[in-house]
RNA sequence: GGCGUGGUAGCUCAGUUGGUGAGAGCGCCGGAUUCAUAACCCGGAGGUCGGCGGUUCAAAUCCGCCCCACGCUACCA
């Protein structure tokens, strides 16, 4: 049996997430966990907080807090919601961890003793009023091109020119609009990428099953102008990994620290490390020691040869995931795992726009969970992942969907058969009666359509494998309107037994089929039907009639309460601005 | 500017090793049904497959040019 190495993108520390962020990388992730886990496979689904950088300093100040206090309680806020979300992460890290400390100054360390280090002095804004060395779009001024005013140090949004912040007339801070900048001499490590550019041309190649999102950007970076070019992995930052070589100082870098792009993907092997020191992991094998619990992930010298590793992601993370951190992996000359599969998404727009973190534009994740189940939003947002191109999120369209398939074809299919069962037979499924060819010709059906439905899911084909989903709940809706037990109950009333429990058969069988896209609606299904058994159905004929002649049952309450057009208009006025 | 992705029914999207009358879901119209969350089921209407030109017996699919939308463009992460 393959085990499964499934990781998300980790979001950035600064605040709450919205929906085109979970879309992206979180949500997809947790589908394929779930359906994983379902299948048997032995599954390790990591995620963690990406906390270090200037966006994290600065929001700190902001709040007024230590940026280490800041940081723990918006991790402790990211995993709150990430298990409203029903996110089904075996350990949810952070990129502060003294695990990923140790690792990330490991790897400076082996890829320094592989010549792939080299030191850099550059020039770059020093901000006396912030203390602090800007990052080139937080530098503002007039744009030397067309006179925009807000032009930023890296491009003026105004005229779409790319600037270097020395071109800025008037340039001043963004953080505060101090205008007391001077230009300073500071040295920073760069990875020497272009020297691994032959060999990650060639894996890129080697991945002809990878969505031609993830290899065209990879490609993209790759043969470019000059092709790949090295990259700076330091900062002169004082929230972060310490430079240091392995366990050595670094001399001349003292006071800096590593920049959040090297050491945020090695936060997915320090993750693994963190949920085997948490004691989340099986106890280690006799005779091994107790970081075998996690490098049987990720060591291919200590057992990870069989793992199967699949990483999701938004696409405007594709390039350090195709390039710099297999740079880091292959530069190490250790036997680290590499990703065997990338998925990447394009983004989710909101009503004629895109989702704005910094203009709080949109739903996000705290939000949409005050007003509806996580459910909803998991099943609409997976339904319409932006797998071939940015999708769109309308609250009309949210509405109609949701309403249609699950209040309308799942939710109905459960009340319309439990309810007659109670009114005709009790709270019990009856006795007698046995499969006729309608029985035996809808086994067919739906062992086929399942089948299909697992080849989505094992090829992470998400809109696919919703729309295969939501046919396989339509057939039962089919099947009863076919045999129609309520006009078979008059004249035949064995016949109608069998029906029924055909019927409620299905709703287990449905609970299982939709737990990795609507875990708690797929829970309260199961329990409804008192289900003890929720294996995959491997063999369909078995799985309808799983649930034998007597087996008691209560009916549900409403599953999925439709979404009324009142509420639509209210969350429409109430989204439609800023977040406030 | 360069590169990338997309432009297929009112809406959201499938579909290209070129070839039986171009598909699904929603919406709409009609029918059937009454177990059910005014739900379900069946049927129907609806499209110059972004535009122009080319290759071919044959193009949504291949080639060229153009238009439009979005994204990326390496110091935000």
């Amino acid at each position: 049996m393959t085990r499964h190495l499934i990781t998300s993108a980790i979001p950035y520390i600064n605040g709450i997430k919205h929906l085109g962020n979970l879309v992206g990388s979180q949500l997809p992730a947790d589908l394929f966990a779930r359906y994983q886990r379902a299948r048997g496979a032995e599954v390790l689904f990591l995620c963690a907080t990406d906390e270090h950088g200037t966006p994290a300093e600065l929001a700190a100040a902001k709040a007024g807090k230590p940026v280490a206090e800041y940081c723990a309680e918006m991790h402790e806020i990211q995993a709150e919601i990430a298990r409203g979300f029903a996110l089904s992460f075996d350990h949810f890290g952070r990129s502060s961890s003294p695990q990923n400390h140790r690792l990330t100054q490991h790897f400076a360390g082996r890829l320094a003793d592989a010549g792939l280090i080299r030191e850099v002095s550059e020039r770059q804004v020093y901000s006396n009023a912030d203390g602090r060395f800007l990052p080139d779009r937080y530098i503002e001024g007039t744009c030397p091109n067309c006179g925009y005013d807000k032009a930023r140090g890296d491009q003026c949004e105004n005229c779409t020119k790319q600037l270097d912040p020395t071109d800025l007339i008037n340039p001043r801070s963004a953080i505060g609009g101090s205008t007391d900048l001077e230009v300073r001499e500071t040295k920073h490590l760069y990875l020497r990428q272009s020297a691994l550019k032959d060999e990650l041309d060639a894996w890129i190649d080697s991945k002809s099953d990878w969505p031609v999102l993830t290899t065209s950007i990879a490609k993209k970076w790759l043969h470019d102008g000059d092709g790949l070019q090295d990259r700076g992995i330091t900062r002169d930052l004082d929230w972060g990994i310490p430079v240091k070589k392995g366990e050595d100082d670094w001399p001349g870098m003292e006071g800096k620290v590593f920049y959040v792009w090297f050491d945020a993907p090695i936060e997915y092997i320090a993750c693994a490390q963190e949920w085997a020191d948490a004691g989340k992991g099986p106890a280690p094998e006799p005779g091994a020691d107790k970081d075998s619990v996690w490098e049987r992930w990720w060591r291919t010298d200590r057992g990870a040869d069989d793992v199967r590793y699949t990483q999701f992601m938004g696409k405007d993370n594709v390039p350090f995931h195709t390039l710099s951190f297999p740079a880091t992996i292959i530069g190490s000359g250790e036997d680290w795992k590499l990703v065997d599969y990338i998925k990447s998404f394009n983004y989710l727009n909101y009503d004629g726009g895109q989702f704005s973190t910094s203009q709080g534009r949109g739903i996000f994740m705290d939000q949409a969970l005050s007003i509806l189940p996580a459910d909803y939003w998991r099943w609409w947002l997976l339904s319409h992942a932006p797998e071939s191109s940015d999708s769109e999120f309308t609250w009309e369209n949210f509405q109609a969907a949701v309403n249609k398939d699950l209040a309308d074809v799942l939710g109905n299919f459960v009340s319309r058969i439990t309810k007659f069962c109670r009114s005709k037979f009790g709270e019990a499924l009856p006795e007698g009666g046995a499969w006729g060819p309608e029985e035996e010709a809808l086994a067919d059906d739906l062992t086929a359509r399942i089948r299909a439905y697992e080849g989505f899911m094992d090829a992470i084909e998400v809109r696919k494998s919703a729309s295969a989903l939501r046919a396989i709940w339509v057939v039962g809706n089919e099947y009863l309107q076919t045999v129609a037990p309520w006009t078979t109950f008059k004249t035949d009333p064995d016949r109608a037994a069998a029906q029924v429990r055909m019927g409620l058969n299905l709703i287990r069988l449905y609970a299982v089929l939709s737990q990795p896209f609507i875990p708690e609606a797929s829970a309260g299904m199961l329990t409804a039907m008192n289900a003890t058994d929720a294996s995959w159905p491997d063999d369909v004929r078995a799985a309808l009639q799983a649930l034998p002649p007597g087996h008691g049952f209560t009916v549900p309450e409403v599953m999925f309460a439709k979404i009324t057009d009142e509420q639509r208009e209210d969350w429409q006025s109430r989204f439609a601005g800023t977040r406030g």
